[in-house]
RNA sequence: GGGCGAUUAGCUCAGUUGGUUCAGAGCACUUGGUUUACACCCAAGGGGUCACAGGUUCGACUCCUGUAUCGCCCA
């Protein structure tokens, strides 16, 4: 890189660092004697590609390990991948549609081997974009949901729980996934609100000429109605009972069933029933012994059961069959009505209610550890908040449906005996053959006589185990690793996945290990754009990282997504966030620019407003270090980024090299020098987890670094005692110079047109020690004390000192006389506030002490200033 | 329908266990500036009755109640 250019060039530098890092394998963890810090990633989709959410939560994943290994911690954050078992399918499957095959068409093991061949072709992409935002992560430790070892524990998993008799096989209403062709869990499930009619269609009642009035939404369900509902109490119906009513259509004799489910006010009070397609419509059917007739197939198409429409979609049914109701008379109106339809997630069709046989995971037991110790503290929720919204979930639980309709992912060990539903549960076939003979007490089995389950298991049933499969914590409960990294520190996602993963692990973790899987999660919040959308695909608001990267530079994309992350809470996305972050390595690349400049010269000696200006730094510098520690520790990360910044750009670029930065031409001492070195170096440490790239740059041209060395593994700045006297005694001297700079603006004063200070100070408030720096930094000749008034000034306070800048005839008498004046009637309202307070028995007798203190002491101040202003007011007057 | 959370400067947000002339930050805005590190910059400024209405208190942006609007989650 040129060393006179005044931009920086991240896209070089970054390449360059990045093979750096990874050449010298300084992300590399190996369990030894210090203390681990353990992050698992979020395992992104094997197929998928990097987004705006994957960079801010990933960014916020490697500034905490990489503060941590400067800290001197073992550093180890494990990255990888999960199969998305519906994504992934859903991806082959239509691939396969494009070159003419149908999944229906071919074999198991043919689908699994297209299904490779996608994953190792578009698999990991994402990990590699990974790497261009410079995460840190020990790349030889990735791992996939469906790599051998970690397949061998989910099985593993599975057969325990099934011993436990935690897992269990039943007919159930699941959320039925007509286009993927699987059940999906509920939580997989969006519900939207959405315009729809609400049908009226009347019901001849059996050896009657009267006819029943149901309303509902779906018409389509009427083909498997078995049964209408009223209430009991429902004067209307009451002469109903023991009767009978023809399906429109159909013309099946359904019985008329009286239970108080039913909301007399809603619709006509009748309901019609439809057991196999209505989660509530079952339980009825239940009841009442109703029988089930399932009208859909797999597809959402009518099946033959629906005895009309076969093979024709659900929603193009819905249109047919009104004409249809018309024609026979039974159709009586319809109204506009706002229902909920559940959507499918991975698929954004239609939710259809379905009988089917899943696999269910048994949550009662899981739960209670993880409510208890979460609640307790044991693991820390950031924002605490969504404690209430996870206490909620768990308190209201369902068994988990962990079988999903699909092929890609693990296969269950189930195997079915002879045809039959007698099974056992095995992690292979000749295991299974075993329990199976014994279980039956019939030798002839063979392998033959098996069945495997066709399902395979909802990927999160593979992803809840993440934090102990990837140190191989299921298979070897006692191996090295997991005793070491386990339990993790940090888990970073965002809060949507709250159900899906998050309770999830913390069940496995005390399941299985009987610990905590991570002692804290913080919550992200979404990126949005600025209209507040999600970023989607489909809405094309999404911005490509990588051209952002390459843009703004890494470090510049990662200080912009992180300026304005609140955890928890949205981010609105806007480019001038990464604009902001690439202005500030500019910043920064310039100010050591600065210093590459100076001739540094031995033997002149340090200049005082140099020596002074460093000891004050040296303590803001360990105020902020402080500062910065607690606001980590509580994972506000936005505010420590903005600590950062403000200590770089304001304190030590616009004060500290303002002041000691040699006038032109001239060298600079090397004293000075040197503290400002050392001074850039540790400012590039507490900056380097925010911007890695850039502060790795500059720390090797500030000084020759070993081969291998890195700020990587430098130590971190610690927190040290502060000396609040000199910082106070600096910021009265900032305010000094701030003032004289005004004037200069006010007058219109050239900073070359030198002017003199004189100060009046009756109780030795201006603490001098800064004197030389007020004088270099506002273009001051002398400064000198005075006891009286001087005329011809301008004259402003601070504290309780009075300074004057004696103008001669630039002073406009009036100006200044109104100027003062606004001064004094804001002091004394302020005096009159205090005193209001003051005045108060009720104050003065409640309020603590050190409060009671700080009025009075504003009182003196104020007091002070109003004398000194009307005395100058006065004075100009005369 | 149930739950959670929000409402503070034009925008995005801070505001710790209530102490008040400390309502704050960043961006945006205004004015001035080729003081040779940086215009991806510097300096100096303007801007908010802290959603609304009550209450508790010597004192409320901060606590309580209610209202309105919005967002998210769940049914």
């Amino acid at each position: 890189m040129s060393d006179t250019s005044t931009k920086y060039n991240s896209i070089e530098a970054e390449k360059k660092w990045y093979q750096y890092w990874l050449d010298n394998k300084l992300f590399k963890s190996v369990p030894d004697e210090r203390e681990p810090f353990t992050i698992v990633i979020p395992p992104p989709n094997v197929t998928g590609v990097l987004h705006m959410g994957h960079i801010m939560n990933n960014t916020i994943q490697d500034i905490l390990i990489r503060r941590a290994r400067m800290q001197g911690k073992n550093a180890c954050w494990v990255p990888g991948t999960d199969h998305a078992s519906i994504a992934t399918e859903a991806k082959v499957v239509n691939k396969l549609a494009e070159e003419g095959i149908s999944k229906n068409d071919i074999t198991r093991d043919e689908f699994m081997k297209h299904a490779w061949e996608w994953t190792h072709k578009h698999g990991g992409i994402i990990l590699n974009q990974l790497q261009k935002i410079g995460a840190s992560c020990d790349w030889d430790r990735t791992k996939f949901t469906l790599d051998e070892d970690l397949s061998e524990s989910v099985i593993k998993v599975f057969i325990d729980l099934h011993k436990k008799g935690m897992i269990y096989r039943g007919i159930r209403m699941v959320n039925w996934d007509p286009k993927a062709q699987t059940a999906v869990s509920d939580e997989e499930v969006e519900y939207k609100d959405e315009k729809s009619k609400l049908y009226y269609v009347k019901y001849k009642i059996v050896d009657s000429d009267e006819f029943l009035t149901i309303a509902t939404t779906r018409p389509e369900t009427i083909l498997g109605d078995s049964a209408i509902c009223v209430h009991p109490e429902d004067e209307r119906y009451k002469h109903l009972k023991d009767k009978k009513v023809i399906v429109p259509l159909v013309n099946r004799e359904v019985p008329i069933i009286f239970d108080d489910y039913i909301d007399i006010e809603f619709g006509t009070g009748a309901l019609k029933v439809t057991p196999a397609h209505d989660e509530n419509d079952y339980m009825l059917g239940q009841k009442h012994n109703l029988q089930v007739i399932d009208i859909f197939n797999p597809d959402g198409t009518m099946s033959k059961e629906a005895q009309l429409f076969e093979g024709k979609d659900r929603f193009e049914v819905r249109k047919l069959i009104i004409s249809e109701l018309e024609k026979s008379g039974n159709f009586v109106k319809m109204e506009d009505y706002t229902n909920r339809v559940g959507y499918s997630q991975r698929t954004q069709v239609p939710i259809e209610p379905k009988l089917s046989m899943q696999w269910f995971l048994k949550m009662e037991e899981l739960v209670k550890p993880a409510l208890e110790n979460v609640n307790n503290g044991n693991i820390r929720f950031s924002p605490k908040r969504f404690v209430n919204t996870y206490n909620h979930w768990l308190e209201n639980v369902r068994d988990w449906n962990i079988s999903r309709q699909l092929w890609w992912g693990h296969q269950i060990p189930a195997y079915y005996i002879g045809g039959t539903n007698n099974f056992v549960v095995a992690e292979n076939i000749e295991k299974a053959l075993e329990l199976a003979i014994e279980k039956t007490g019939n030798n002839n089995l063979t392998i033959n006589d098996l069945k495997q389950d066709e399902d395979v298991l909802d990927t999160w049933f593979s992803s809840w185990l993440w934090p102990i499969s990837v140190f191989d914590g299921i298979r070897y409960p006692e191996n090295e690793e997991i005793k070491y990294y386990y339990p993790t520190n940090v888990l970073a996602t965002g809060h949507d996945i709250i159900f899906f993963w998050v309770a999830r692990m913390i069940f496995a973790g005390y399941e299985f290990r009987n610990e905590r899987p991570f002692k804290d999660v913080y919550f992200t919040g979404m990126v949005r754009d600025e209209k507040r959308r999600k970023m989607s695909k489909q809405l094309g608001n999404s911005p490509d990282p990588i051209k952002l990267i390459e843009k703004y530079g890494a470090d510049g994309v990662r200080f912009g997504m992180m300026l304005c992350s609140p955890a928890g809470g949205d981010l609105l996305y806007n480019d001038s966030l990464p604009e902001q972050g690439r202005n500030f390595t500019n910043k920064i690349w310039n100010a050591f620019r600065l210093t590459q400049t100076w001739e540094v010269d031995e033997n002149i000696p340090q200049p005082e407003h140099a020596k002074v200006a460093l000891q004050w730094f040296n303590e803001k510098f360990n105020e902020q270090i402080a500062n910065l520690d607690e606001l980590y520790d509580n994972f506000k990360l936005s505010e420590a980024l903005m600590l950062v910044y403000k200590l770089f750009r304001d304190e030590f670029s616009s004060w500290l090299l303002e002041i000691v930065k040699p006038d032109y031409q001239k060298p600079i001492d090397a004293k000075t020098y040197n503290e400002v070195k050392n001074y850039f170096d540790k400012l590039l440490r507490i900056l380097h987890p925010l911007m890695p790239f850039i502060t790795e740059e500059i720390w090797h041209q500030l000084e020759k670094r070993k081969d291998g060395d890195s700020i990587m593994i430098a130590e971190m700045p610690k927190a040290q005692s502060v000396n609040r006297e000199t910082i106070a005694g600096f910021d009265f001297a900032k305010e000094v110079i701030t003032q004289i700079r005004t004037i200069r603006k006010e007058k219109n004063l050239s900073y070359k047109k030198k002017l003199n200070l004189l100060y009046k100070d009756e109780t030795g408030g201006f603490n001098k020690t800064f004197e030389s720096v007020i004088i270099r930094l506002s273009g001051i000749d002398e400064v000198s004390e005075t006891k009286e008034k001087v005329e011809g000034a301008s004259h402003f306070v601070v504290k309780k000192t009075e300074f004057f800048v004696p103008l001669g005839d630039l002073i406009d008498k009036d100006a200044e006389i109104k100027k003062l004046s606004e001064e004094l009637k804001y002091a004394k309202g302020f005096l009159n506030s205090v005193m209001k307070k003051l005045s108060n028995e009720r104050f003065v007798n409640n309020a603590p002490v050190p409060v009671i203190e700080k009025e009075r002491a504003k009182q003196a101040d104020a007091e002070a200033k109003i004398k000194a202003l009307e005395e100058q007011i006065k004075n100009l007057e005369a």
